[in-house]
DNA sequence: CCAGTGGGTTCATTTGTTGAACCCACTGTC
DNA sequence: GACAGTGGGTTCAACAAATGAACCCACTGG
């Protein structure tokens, strides 16, 4: 896919599509607004192959919208929660979520 | 890929992420916003390939965002005019550029 | 010793994106 | 009347990403 990235873009519209630009971000992100922190209840939750969703929380991570925390040790066990940044996407899901009610139905 | 479709999802968060989830997308509707409505004004801005802005297009025209107008005949040439529907997704684009401004500078 | 849990990684297959090249129907210029 | 240019595409091969299935590891509990 040699997939274009937006990451360095100057249009913040570009940058958060970067981000979102992605089917499953939005609703992971969703889920963890509601709770969600462990990668076996995304799982379970959200019908997704283990690795994209590997790989997606990594990203989450990554820019700084999810802290990946040990909540205990023997065995090591860690979950994701979500910081100010990732609290603060809400308004995004929020206008999603206005804009799926009111357009597609 | 086999990606996966939300676009029979019940959660109106899934609807929308089906349709922006993807980088494009996003970024054509900003354009549109800003009065881009001809295909080689879109690829000239965005730098996409032609056959991605095709199918793009073609999609949005699809979920009723946008409306595929004959402005001339001979030869025959078509422009890309936002819907209501294309206008109402203004929220959502509002919403990421104020997320974007504020969370990734 | 075996099943279960939490959190992953690896792999082959399938599908989407990409750039480049091509096509068509004109119009305008030499 | 030959040729370049414009608008809006499609087709193609190459490559990258998503998928499901299988595997792995470190434990716990019976």
């Amino acid at each position: 896919m040699r997939r274009t990235r937006f990451d360095a873009d100057p249009c913040p519209i570009a940058r958060v599509a970067d981000l979102f630009g992605d089917w499953w971000t939005p609703i992971i992100l969703r889920d963890a607004l509601f709770g969600v922190q462990r990668f076996e209840d995304f799982q379970k939750n959200l019908d997704v192959s283990r690795a994209t969703l590997s790989s997606r929380l990594a990203r989450l991570v990554d820019e700084g919208l999810m802290e990946r925390v040990e909540y205990q040790q023997n065995p090591v066990r860690h979950e994701y929660v979500l910081t100010e940044k990732g609290r603060a996407a809400s308004d995004v899901l929020i206008a999603m979520w206005r804009y799926g009610e009111d357009h597609f139905w």
